[in-house]
RNA sequence: GCCCACUUGGCGGAAUAGGUAGACGCAAGGGACUUAAAAUCCCUUGUCCGUAAGGACGUCCCGGUUCGAGUCCGGGAGUGGGCACCA
């Protein structure tokens, strides 16, 4: 028999599927009966899909067709994070305005997501660059500027020297721009704020109610929120004869229990009185000015000394009465708490390590119950124990004391318990062009005034000159000029623009109302938010899924919006990543010109050494990138797809391998070649649809045993098994024909269907070749019967003191003593207890029996 | 330093509730087809002993609970991540 040679022209299936999807406008959806909405972070236009991308937007979109499948209306929109910093560049290096740049890149993108055959809905595509978003996030600013949940106030900030622009803290790595890598400078500038501080505590308390959430993103959030429990106190300054205007200090404690164990006070060196005390004397304000020189550096924070200068008061003790000296201390941020502290060095190893330099008292109050430890400490001792030289304390667990001690300070209304943060509040000020602009006017009158609603969107100016640095809207001859709508007061307008963090941390709500203005109250929200399931990168755990949940839950306040957290379920991917080799002089190579010569590594052209360096994330510099377009190009999106799918479980790394995608490749065309042999017309489905015999009841029960994996696998976010059990079956009907198995069209199909969310090109071609004339994207997930799961014999296992001896195939269902009874009369094992009689025997039916001898 | 996660063949990784460890794939080796190669197909592949039947060992290390531990508990090591003078 003489066979057709085949070939696999993954470029022009994938086309033609992906036109018939587009014709049909399969995955619009408007209605909310069954809502499922899937979303996965919107990128930003670079105008190259990178691996990453890839990962990420296959993982969310197995999950919306998957759901889909399963009846869900689903929604699966995406978008372009559109406005921020590369666009700026761009246009200042190639002299192209950032608005041409990125329409240009997105188009790109564009054309290279739809290559990859992801079930998006492109008619809710948004933009955050476009004036209907503008407008939208406007409009949102305003409702929070007249909530009094955005406020400007002068601070000192990070400057980026090469961004020219402030930093938010967490866009500060080691002392340096997330983004450019430059050592960050300290500026003081006037800036906006968004209040994120108020809600630290229902941004705790409610990640616990987040349950499918990641525990790790959780913890993050958690750690980054900060929350310390404890008391603020005053303390009374004995002599003032230096300072008039201050007489008492104020400190916030998590340790209020080991107040007697206090020998001095500590504050900051830009805490108020130490700027009025460097006011009248030299060497406090000397120290302030050496202080200041090392702030800039803030690496080591934990090797630098402790230093500290004692500034001639004290405070009094405010139950013993004995005086304390006040210090003041680098290591005291002014930033947190009170900028003061009370130092117990017993108790705390910064406070232990100052005294010990300083000579300051080492007043132990808390007795380790559990060790006894020499008097002579080592180190501070901070854990539990019982209370000692702590007057009406004594005895007390530390706990007791807390409790008892704030009691006390209520009492003599010195003091009371308080909570403080960790977390800032969120500079969303940029010094930049390309960003949305705050919709603000400074009044001549000085007043400081929303813009108009009818106003809006406050526009960027199109004519914008990069050439002379800074802030362009700055430097604008006309754009900042304007007139109070009300009174036709001249006003200037503010020419910050607003963090693309703001723009992200609402977008999901956008996609409801694309084209239309959005009413965050509306039912559209209501139905479909929270984020059924959100998809994205580790890398946004605490930046832009704190700032999202902050918003909703600001909104929420004002009674904007009724909805509490903006993503219900979250799931994060790991990275892609490849192999990296270096030369003998540490530069990168790139991994295809190494060559493996008499087993070592040279490099292909040059024939020097080159050395293995660990898997590591695709980036440029490490110049170990590969480019999913020519790998699209060819390999087909499929493969591209199945290999992102296969081996590596999805929130965990993943390797790049050339051998891993020629695998997958190869399954393709296998799958493919196998359904080409069996191709079918109407009539033979028809054939095919014969009544069940004995030859077929083991292909049903592979296939519900397939189903059930896939569908466990998939509910799991175990895509990788999922691929798994798929090929398991896949190599289960390769060797079965048409002829001698009457249910293989049935198996066949539903078989098809399960991979549609993984491979869907694909998928609609077996379909096709099955003899369907519909689309298998429509198809309704197929379900697993228990009927045809269970089976009629099982293997046991029979062990001896617990390890595995033999087995044996009995039928299922049977009692214990039945059990026991084949157990005990199977020939090999009654050898073995002939010569070792057995004290114990365990039988659980259906599993396993266990002698023990 | 503090907090969190992870550790299973040569490699990526499977393993409802503690009950056949190594599914699926990659790599490697052998064979078939071919003038040859590629492609494809078939076989082998945790380690050790044994010609074999078979046996012993084996899920980072040490200990515990249990008839039975990759899975539970205690201690330790290593790797990765987060925070880091936060009082």
């Amino acid at each position: 028999m003489s066979e057709i040679h085949l070939i696999y022209e993954h470029k022009k299936i994938e086309s033609y599927w992906q036109e018939k999807w587009s014709q049909k406008n399969l995955f619009s959806t408007n209605n909310i009966k069954n809502p499922y909405y899937v979303l996965e972070m919107f990128p930003y236009p670079s105008g190259r899909i990178h691996m990453g991308h890839v990962r990420v937007y296959t993982l969310g979109d197995v999950l919306a067709r998957y759901k889909r499948a399963q009846g869900f209306d689903v929604l699966h929109p995406m978008g372009w994070d559109s406005f921020g910093m590369p666009a700026e560049n761009a246009a200042i290096e190639n002299n192209i305005h950032p608005r041409e740049w990125t329409k240009k890149n997105i188009q790109n993108m564009k054309t290279q997501l739809k290559s990859m055959g992801i079930s998006y809905d492109w008619n809710r595509e948004i933009s955050t660059c476009e004036p209907e978003y503008i407008k939208e996030q406007q409009k949102i600013f305003i409702k929070l500027f007249n909530a009094n949940l955005i406020y400007k106030k002068e601070s000192w900030a990070n400057w980026d020297p090469v961004e020219g622009s402030v930093l938010a803290n967490e866009q500060v790595i080691d002392g340096k721009g997330w983004r450019s890598g430059a050592p960050v400078e300290k500026k003081l500038l006037n800036q906006w704020f968004l209040a994120i501080t108020k809600f630290a505590l229902p941004l705790l308390d409610n990640l616990s109610e987040l349950n499918e959430w990641p525990e790790n993103v959780k913890v993050m959030q958690k750690n980054w929120i900060g929350q310390s429990i404890g008391a603020k106190l005053s303390l009374k300054i004995k002599t003032n004869k230096i300072v008039t205007n201050t007489d008492m200090i104020e400190v916030f404690t998590t340790r209020p229990d080991t107040i007697f164990g206090a020998s001095f006070v500590a504050i900051a060196p830009d805490h108020n009185l130490s700027k009025q005390l460097a006011e009248q004397s030299a060497e406090i304000s000397n120290f302030i000015k050496e202080w200041k020189k090392s702030f800039i550096s803030e690496e080591d924070l934990d090797k630098a000394p402790k230093n500290g200068l004692f500034t001639k008061l004290y405070v009094l003790h405010p139950f013993t009465n004995k005086a304390l000296p006040i210090y003041i201390a680098n290591f005291v941020l002014s930033s947190y708490g009170t900028g003061a502290v009370i130092g117990v060095p017993a108790h705390d190893q910064r406070d232990y390590e100052f005294a010990k330099k300083y000579n300051l008292k080492i007043n132990e109050v808390i007795q380790n119950t559990k060790e006894k430890q020499n008097t002579i400490l080592q180190k501070a001792y901070t854990g539990d124990g019982k209370l000692i030289n702590s007057d009406f304390l004594n005895n007390m667990t530390v706990n007791e004391a807390k409790v008892e001690i704030v009691k006390r300070f209520e009492q003599k209304g010195i003091g009371k318990k308080d909570i403080k943060f960790r977390l800032r509040d969120w500079c969303a000020s940029r010094q930049r062009y390309w960003g949305c602009p705050i919709p603000i006017i400074y009044r001549e009158d000085g007043k400081v005034l929303p813009v108009e609603q009818s106003e809006l969107p406050i526009e960027l100016p199109e004519d914008v000159d990069f050439s002379k640095g800074g802030n362009p809207l700055e430097n604008h001859p006309t754009w900042k000029f304007t007139r109070c709508k009300k009174t036709g007061l001249k006003a200037i307008r503010e020419t910050d623009t607003l963090d693309t963090f703001f723009d992200s941390s609402w977008y999901y709500l956008k996609f409801l109302s694309p084209k239309s203005d959005t009413n965050l109250k509306s039912k559209l929200i209501e139905r479909w938010c929270p984020v059924h399931q959100y998809v994205g990168g580790i890398e946004h755990a605490v930046l832009h899924l704190l700032y999202s949940r902050f918003i909703v839950k600001a909104l929420n306040s004002i009674n904007e919006i009724d909805i509490n957290e903006p993503f219900k379920g979250l799931f994060c991917q790991g990275m892609v990543c490849h192999k990296t080799y270096k030369d003998e002089t540490g530069k990168w190579v790139f991994p295809e010109d190494v060559v493996k010569n008499n087993n070592q590594l040279i490099h292909k052209s040059t024939g020097k050494k080159v050395f293995a360096i660990k898997s590591e994330k695709m980036s440029k510099s490490k110049k170990n990138i590969v480019d999913p377009v020519s790998i699209i190009e060819n390999y087909g999106a499929d493969t591209a797809r199945i290999f992102m799918l296969s081996d590596s479980p999805p929130e965990r790394n993943l390797d790049w391998s050339n051998s891993g995608i020629e695998g997958s490749r190869k399954f393709i065309v296998k799958v493919w070649s196998y359904f080409n042999k069996l191709k079918l017309n109407d009539q033979d489905i028809e054939k095919t649809a014969s009544p069940e015999n004995n030859n077929s009841s083991d292909l049903r029960k592979q296939l519900h045993l397939c189903i059930e994996k896939v569908t466990k696998s998939l509910d799991n976010f175990q895509y990788n098994v999922a691929v798994a059990s798929l090929r398991e079956f896949a190599n289960y009907f390769f060797t079965l024909t048409l002829k001698d198995n009457n249910i293989l069209h049935e198996a066949l199909s539903k078989w098809v269907i399960m991979m549609s969310p993984l491979a869907p090109h694909l998928a609609e071609e077996l379909w096709q070749l099955l003899g369907y004339k519909n689309l298998v994207s429509e198809q309704k997930w197929p379900r697993y019967e228990n009927k045809f799961l269970t089976e009629e014999n099982i293997n046991l296992i029979v062990q001896i003191n617990g390890k595995k001896k033999l087995i044996i195939n009995i039928k299922k269902g049977l009692t214990k003593e039945q059990t026991e009874r084949i157990v005990l009369e199977n020939r090999a094992i009654i050898k073995i207890i002939e010569s070792n009689n057995y004290k114990k025997i365990i039988v659980v039916p259906d599993r396993v029996v266990n002698l023990v001898i």
